[in-house]
DNA sequence: AAGTCGTGGAA
DNA sequence: TTTCCAAGACT
C-alpha cells in the first residue's frame, strides 16, 4: 500500500541498540522488588498480570498476597466457586476480571498451561498486552507488552503525536514496541531478555517517564528523548478529548419490604446504565456510604437507620463524580430481627437484575415514582 | 469506535 | 474540591 514509509518510521538498528542497553542497565539497578518478580512461576504471573490491568502496584500488592496463598495454583482456583472467585477479588474493581480469570484457570486446568502468545490470547480476560507480558516473562517469548506506560514512554521519546485513542497512534506505537523488542532480545549486546524488556520499559514509566512531573533529571533515555530536548515533556502523549457533561433524566423511586428495609434501584438507559442510586439522585461527592443513605433517607422518607448494618457499597463514576450506590438491602431502625448483612455482589451480577422488574415493584410498594431529576452524565458528544 | 466496568491515591 | 488516571478487556 501507499503512504507511511517515510524513514522516521522505523528505528535505526544502533540507536534502538543504544536505548535498550541505557535502559537494560537502568532496570538493573532501579527495578523494584515484587514478589511475582521473584519467582517465574507462570500461574502467578498471569495473576498479577490481570490484577495489575488498570491498577496500581501498591493497590495490588496486599490483594495479590492473599489471593496466590490461597490459590497457588491454577487447578485450586478453577476449584473455587465462581462467588469465591469474585469474593477473592472484594475491593480492587473491575470484578469481571475475577470471572474471566476464573475461566482461564478452569481452561488451564484442562488444556495445560498455553506458552505462546497465540494461546494465551484465547484466555477469557487476557487481551493484546496481558497476553504478551505473560508470553515474554513467564516464557520468553520475544514480544511487545504495550501497556500504557509503554505508550508514554514511546510517545515522549520518539515524540510520537496524536491523541492516545487514535489509531494512528497505537498504531505508530506498536510498529517502535515490535521493533524495539526485536532489537533489545536479539541485537543489542548484551541482548535483553524478553520480559526484562518488557518490565523495564513499564518500571521506567512507572518510576521515572510518570504522567504527572516526570524525573527527567534520572532518565537514561533523555540524551535521545524527543519529548525531553524540545521542551514538551508535558504535552506528550496528547490526551483524548474529554466529553461535555449533559443533563439526563433519572427515574427514581424507593422499595420498602415486608420487614420495612429500602430497596434502591436503577435507572434503566445509557449513559447510566446500571446506576443504582439513593432515591432521589446521586450521592454527594466525597461522601461515606452510610451518611449518604443516612441523610437521604431521612429528608425524603422520615426514615432512620439504625446503626450496625454493615452496606458494601459500589461506587459509579460520572464525570469523575463518585456516586455511591446500594445493590442492597438497607436495615431500618425499628426493625426487628438481626441487622442486614450485605450480601456482596458483584457489578456484573448486578446487571442481569431486570431494572423494568425492580421499577415495578418500586410503584407497586411506593405508590408512586418520584420525580425525574437532572444529572450529570457522560454522553457521546452529539446525542441530546 | 466509543462506552463500560471500580477503586485508591496524588496533585 | 476536582481532576486525572493506573501493568486493559470486552462489546
Amino acid at each position: 500500500m501507499l503512504g507511511n514509509f517515510s524513514a522516521s518510521a522505523s528505528v535505526p538498528r544502533r540507536d534502538g541498540a543504544r536505548l535498550a542497553r541505557a535502559l537494560v542497565r537502568w532496570f538493573h539497578e532501579h527495578r523494584r522488588r515484587l514478589p511475582f518478580r521473584e519467582d517465574p512461576d507462570p500461574w502467578r504471573i498471569l495473576v498479577s498480570e490481570v490484577m495489575l490491568q488498570q491498577t496500581r502496584v501498591e493497590a495490588m500488592l496486599p490483594r495479590y498476597r492473599g489471593f496466590v496463598a490461597r490459590f497457588p495454583d491454577a487447578g485450586s482456583f478453577a476449584e473455587a466457586s465462581a462467588d469465591e472467585a469474585v469474593a477473592s477479588w472484594s475491593g480492587l474493581g473491575y470484578y469481571r476480571r475475577a470471572r474471566a480469570l476464573h475461566r482461564a484457570a478452569g481452561e488451564i486446568s484442562r488444556q495445560g498451561f498455553p506458552r505462546t502468545e497465540a494461546g494465551l490470547r484465547a484466555l477469557p480476560g487476557i487481551g493484546p498486552y496481558t497476553a504478551a507480558a505473560v508470553a515474554s516473562i513467564a516464557f520468553g517469548e520475544p514480544v511487545a507488552a504495550v501497556d500504557g506506560n509503554v505508550r508514554r514512554v514511546l510517545a515522549r521519546r520518539f515524540g510520537v503525536e496524536g491523541p492516545t485513542d487514535r489509531a494512528s497512534f497505537r498504531r505508530r506505537i506498536r510498529e517502535l514496541a515490535d521493533q524495539l523488542v526485536r532489537i533489545a532480545t536479539q541485537g543489542a549486546d548484551p541482548a535483553a531478555a524478553p520480559g526484562d524488556w518488557n518490565q523495564a520499559l513499564m518500571e521506567l514509566g512507572a518510576l521515572v517517564c510518570t504522567p504527572a512531573a516526570p524525573r527527567c533529571a534520572g532518565c537514561p533515555l533523555r540524551g535521545r528523548c524527543v519529548a525531553f530536548l524540545e521542551g514538551r515533556v508535558a504535552e506528550l502523549p496528547e490526551r483524548p478529548e474529554r466529553r461535555a457533561p449533559v443533563a439526563v433524566r433519572l427515574a427514581t423511586g424507593l422499595v420498602r419490604d415486608r420487614r420495612g428495609r429500602v430497596l434502591l434501584f436503577r435507572r434503566r438507559r445509557s449513559p447510566m446504565r446500571g446506576l443504582y442510586e439513593l432515591p432521589g439522585g446521586p450521592c454527594r461527592v466525597g461522601e461515606t456510604p452510610r451518611k449518604a443513605l443516612t441523610r437521604e433517607a431521612r429528608a425524603r422518607y422520615g426514615l432512620v437507620l439504625s446503626p450496625g448494618s454493615a452496606l458494601p457499597s459500589f461506587r459509579h463514576t460520572v464525570m469523575d463524580q463518585r456516586l455511591t450506590v446500594y445493590p442492597f438491602f438497607a436495615a431500618v431502625a425499628g426493625e426487628r430481627g438481626p441487622p442486614v448483612r450485605g450480601r456482596w455482589t458483584a457489578p456484573d451480577e448486578l446487571d442481569r437484575i431486570p431494572a423494568g422488574a425492580i421499577l415495578k415493584k418500586a410503584l407497586a410498594i411506593a405508590g408512586s415514582e418520584s420525580p425525574p431529576v437532572d444529572c450529570r452524565a457522560l454522553m457521546s458528544g452529539n446525542t441530546p
